[in-house]
DNA sequence: GCTTGCCTTCGAGTGCGCTCGAAGTCCTAC
DNA sequence: GTAGGACTTCGAGCGCACTCGAAGGCAAGC
């Protein structure tokens, strides 16, 4: 696990200030090893380890644990993990991410309603984004024209 | 204040669908009567009585009482509302617009203070459009694939 | 062998932003 | 004059997403 960490730390190190936020395919490209551990994914990933073990708990990414019984992260649970940061940034509801990994653990008949949340998710991101567009106006606004009274 | 209400009903009606959110200008422009009572603010914004009452506790308002001790929102009132929806919509914390308030009541020479408070908040909106376009990103390439396993 | 430190589980606590309910007041309509 | 409904204040309650603390396990280094 040293060894896993310094060569992890040296990743992350390298790459700060990545730009590109972490995908789940990113993830796939980095030469990661086969199971990391749980502080080993935090560093990664930036979510911390109590929150790692929440989003277990809650059942939203199976874990395996080694032999003395600590978690040990494949890489698709750390795809998982990555997928559902990006799910959180967008502000996507704890409860419907649950919902979605239910239906992808009942299986592929589900796929059309796994498609129809992820299409109500992206207008609620378009939506989001509206809002923050016009919040960015106003604010613009008030910077350059400051000294304005009303609504200050 | 019937009459007022059935004013802000049609203004209200006839702009439904209204794609430019209201601003503190659009509010200015608006030829609305010298005085609303809180729940035709609360028409007009969106906000709910409750959370009118609620911005005005923690100090983010100030609303004049007519002589039955009712609130009376002037046109300041509620420009400043809608100014801090547009705050609200864009996740600055209570607290921080509780700050700024608190330097606009100090005076003019907060003026530096403020606009620095407006920048950190302008970089704060910078930084949760890059990460809702990312999550865009990621939700579009699940949809277009949708199929594909990883992280799913 | 013992300290150090990261790990485990479990349940409880926190902070934010509302949201609600109770009890009472006031105006309008009938 | 009385019923209805919108308003008032106050304090308490809620939902969400963590976040923390306690109590203990296990492996490595001195």
């Amino acid at each position: 696990m040293s060894l896993t960490t310094d060569r992890l730390r040296d990743l992350i190190e390298t790459t700060e200030g990545e730009l590109p936020p972490l995908t789940t395919e990113l993830v796939r490209d980095l030469d990661l090893p086969d199971h990391l551990a749980i502080a080993e994914v935090a560093a990664l990933t930036g979510v911390s380890a109590h929150t790692l073990r929440y989003y277990e708990r809650i059942g939203l990414v199976d874990v395996a644990r080694d032999a003395s019984g600590r978690r040990s992260y494949d890489r698709d649970s750390v795809g998982r993990v990555v997928f559902i940061t990006r799910l959180r940034d967008s502000d996507m509801p704890i409860a419907a991410i649950q919902r979605y990994v239910g239906l992808v653990k009942q299986g592929p008949d589900t796929e059309p309603e796994r498609l129809a949340l992820l299409e109500a998710h992206r207008e609620d991101i378009l939506n989001r984004l509206r809002d923050l567009q016009a919040a960015l106006a106003v604010v613009d606004y008030k910077i350059t024209t400051y000294g304005g009274a009303c609504g200050s």
